[in-house]
DNA sequence: GTAGTCATGTAAGAGGTTACATGATTAG
DNA sequence: CTAATCATGTAACCTCTTACATGACTAC
């Protein structure tokens, strides 16, 4: 991001809220550390300008270090991390669950999914129109004959998310006819017996 | 897993990588030390078994007080964790790269996922057939009436991850094409600027 | 005897979450 | 004057990764 434009840690906990934060998160905790640790590494450099009479604030340009750093974390391989999703272990697991509780995690899931739908259409929108501010500042600061490649790039990236959002939301739709079918046919889950008190005949 | 068998931590790190991992992954340096927190939580119950002569083993089990927390986890809402997906992040600033290794990144890409792809077909086959040894174990401890619905809800959370295979392969696909693109049109990535010495006229 | 499997741990450190904490500046 | 925004931290805690560490049992 600082490759687009010079800002402070504030600046870039509200940039990331509004861009990169689809793809990867960080709360202002992490990133005001962080961006201590990369100046000391030499990979930042910071301005320490007055704010008003008694304030400062530090805005953070990236150094030759830190644009060669970022030139080869672009180039090295990703592995893949280990899997983790509480959301499979879950539907993996239902049986242990109610039909109630089941149908509404998976009304949940189609909703949380359907909201991130409608997010992503317009992100991708206003990147192909160049309506992001951050992205605008970055094709003025980079040649026009990259202009395409970096927009593409983005739209790319968010793309994913998008088409995840759609499997995500068919998926949900999935389990919620596979419980409306399981409890026409009788079947009961092992969550119900819970329901059911040790004091019954 | 305990509610289908009784077994030891290591068992639980053999089965783990033959299924659950699929979904939730955990070495056995976190299985160990939690199968024992849990125990001293009375979810658990560990029986001490002689193994040879000299050797000990602990057999888990889980109590009623372990089964009212499955359930209870079952019943819970769950939250959405913040998206911190490194291959989008790298997606998004590819213009960052070289042509070569943002070819190799969406190559490796589409090959994970192809083997992934393939896995998942071969898991949900033997779930649906009941060819996994511990699902059939557990569909032995549960009433007949339930199997149908303990299958489906394997099966269920594994489509999900088969469908985002499917997805991950297109999207790699449709990455090397657009690398194709921009390359053809000769638009130039940062990456391949660091190959350019600085003592170039 | 030896290689493979069974079996169980510990520990340092990285990364991330959540809560606590503070205070200046600016617009109305 | 007061609320919103700008601005920057710290710290406890939890989870997870990676590496270190050990040794018994069993089949060949």
């Amino acid at each position: 991001m600082l490759t687009a434009e010079s800002m402070t840690g504030y600046d870039l906990v509200k940039y990331f809220d509004g861009s990169v934060a689809f793809v990867w998160q960080a709360p202002h905790s992490q990133i005001y550390p962080e961006l201590r640790r990369m100046e000391a590494a030499g990979l930042l450099e910071a301005e320490v300008v007055a704010r008003g009479e008694r304030a400062e604030k530090r805005i953070y340009s990236i150094s030759s270090a830190g644009l060669a750093e970022l030139r080869s974390w672009a180039t090295t391989p990703l592995t893949y991390p280990p899997e983790r999703s509480a959301h499979r272990l879950r539907a993996a697991f239902l049986e242990w669950s109610t039909y109630e509780a089941a149908r509404n995690q998976l009304l949940e899931h189609r909703n949380h999914f359907t909201r991130a739908l409608r997010t992503w259409e317009h992100m991708i929108e206003d990147i192909e129109a160049v309506r992001v501010p951050l992205l605008r500042r970055r094709l003025e600061r980079n040649a026009e004959e990259q202009a395409e490649a970096i927009v593409a790039f983005k739209a790319f990236a968010f793309r994913a998310e998008l088409a995840r959002a759609k499997l995500e939301i068919e998926w949900a739709k999935e389990g919620l006819a596979l419980l409306d079918h399981l409890e026409a046919a009788g079947v009961p889950l092992a969550g119900e017996a819970a329901a059911v008190p040790t004091d019954a005949p």
